[in-house]
DNA sequence: CATGAATGAGTGTTCATTCAT
DNA sequence: AATGAATGAACACTCATTCAT
């Protein structure tokens, strides 16, 4: 089957994933990564050089799908920053509820001792979207003046907490409570009259 | 000399604060707090039943310390939300100041493994406060009508997103950027005309 | 294709031989081998039982070369021991420059763990014709009355040694050095007037 | 006990010199060790950074000890170059005594991958007594003209496959022996006239 | 026949914890 | 009370060997 080995490493992908992102990379032990994707614990090594690479690999196969869930169908050429803006948070939206773990580690290893410096700007580069959002609404004087970087780091952290609360059964995520964060998360950033 | 093993409790607390703070709870080996708290690696034992027991101790600590820092000089008599929100916020900053590490700690460990049910609780206990402050904000009208534990996630999501940004040096901590981050987290959660 | 698997058994011979004198047997992994013998790891099974058993193969079949080497062309029949024994060195010195890597293999597992019985025989057989040699010096008065096997220790001890130094560059091999060492061990084991 | 801490280290050092010298540093596993010293595996690591320091270290020590022996009592200003090379030869004859398998470990890891530079060094500076003798026995015209470490060669490299056999038992260590073999290396080495 | 992906026992090493001092 | 040497279970990782293809 032309699958299995591509499957092999998907299985030992996803099931790093999961545990990374439940236990966190330090407390989550090679064999029980190989358990959970079902293949012996040697067979990791075959697909990654070592527990390091198999971390990076998986940040930065996260940022580049959320990445490209931010960029697909952006209405770059729009004048509506609101509509811009809420593209980036539905977006969001709909990547954490596709990707069930990965902005979970994504968030608890952001700045982890692991990651390579390909990781970190992987990272910069993912959240380019919302930076350039952030620039061009300045310029516009739509966007409140405070550096780019601040903007996302309330955007983003709002967002991440949140994304716990939800998935932590604390807050039930209804249309009305998305319809709220989002226009929450707008007078953040936004400039108002 | 009571003192001295009060002093030897304390010094093995800041090491282990410092220590988990900046490498992780995992990543950080008991000798080596042992040796930053210029202690034999068998005293903390003396004091802590075991690494968990001291992490969770830490993380109670801090907690307390931060809900004190929200508590006291706090304008509960105040008809101006805005001035109980600045309290807050200010509140929050000073504490980060006061406490270099405590805050990156609670952080990165809000939903760590090693935390018992207790220091979870403490965790809502420590945000009791703002929930309070929210949830008569919304019977005034003056906050937006969303889940408290919600707008606490927003603000205080923001507001750590924020103080890694600056604690990294991507952003300086200047009166003004704080006046905008302020006016910024409590443009998130109140209603608008 | 007969041939074709007979090449495909030598060429982990010949791969084996040359990782098994530069590494050693222990530090040699069978990948490695069959990387270098152009086969795959599986392949390796199909000729020997296990890794044992091709170290086995290679001792045994370098002896057996080796002795072959010495027998060759020996002037059994000679009343001229000196004749006989230049014999048995020019034979050692074209051994070693014929076949590069057999003498060190042979030098650093000649005791190692995983010989078999059969292995160590041949080591003794290999040997047996300059045993012997030296008994009948022993008995012509030629030779000094010391036990076979401890001359051959002292001519094949010293051989070794200075092969491994012009292996090693730290000597170099011209036919001055060669003849002056070849008198060397043969006044070390004749008698003298 | 002042002498527990040492203990360890010696023990461990004892077990791992026997079990190298045995079965070779690389088929020896670190447990192995440990239990021989009857320490805890970890334990090792507390007196050595790994394995290969460990085999260093007791490389370095085998040699020190080779080399005071040669040393002490050396006949330095004597012109009987006879009497200096006996001193040599019986020196090496009562280390190998004394120190049952320290010259089986150097002989058998004398080259090998985990040595340092410094251990190389050891091996160089251990025998310079042996190179110096040589040396100035060559300009008397007493010792063959070949390259001192070829000399050296032609020595050691005989003593110790003899050595060899005698721990093998298949020679036996009397008197009468060593000297016949005394004489035969003397031989080896000097000019005849 | 030949392969090399897959395995898991075994390796060297770390570290939370204990305990004799 | 305080220590830190000692421990051994658990870790990350390797490699001889197997077997489906």
């Amino acid at each position: 089957m032309a699958t299995a080995a591509a499957g092999k490493e998907n299985q030992i992908l996803q099931a790093g994933l999961i545990l990374f992102a439940e236990r966190g990379f330090d407390a989550t032990a090679v064999p029980a990564i190989a358990e959970k994707a079902g293949v012996g614990a040697g067979t990791i090594y075959r697909y990654f050089e070592n527990k390091e690479t198999l971390g990076n690999v998986l940040f930065q196969q996260c940022l580049g799908r959320f990445e490209q869930t931010l960029r697909s169908g952006y209405p770059a050429d729009s004048e509506n920053s609101r509509e811009q803006f809420q593209h980036f948070f539905y977006g969001m939206v709909s990547f954490t509820n596709e990707n069930e773990h990965a902005l979970c580690f994504i968030r608890n290893h952001a700045h982890a001792h692991f990651l390579s410096e390909k990781s970190t700007n992987q990272f910069v580069q993912a959240l380019s979207g919302l930076h350039e959002f952030f620039e061009k609404g300045k310029t516009k004087q739509i966007i409140r003046n405070l550096p780019a970087n601040g903007l996302i780091a309330i955007f983003f952290g709002s967002f991440m907490e949140l994304h716990r609360l939800i998935r932590a059964g604390h807050l039930e995520e209804t249309p009305e409570l998305m319809k709220g964060i989002e226009a929450s998360c707008w007078d953040a950033v936004r400039i108002h009259d």
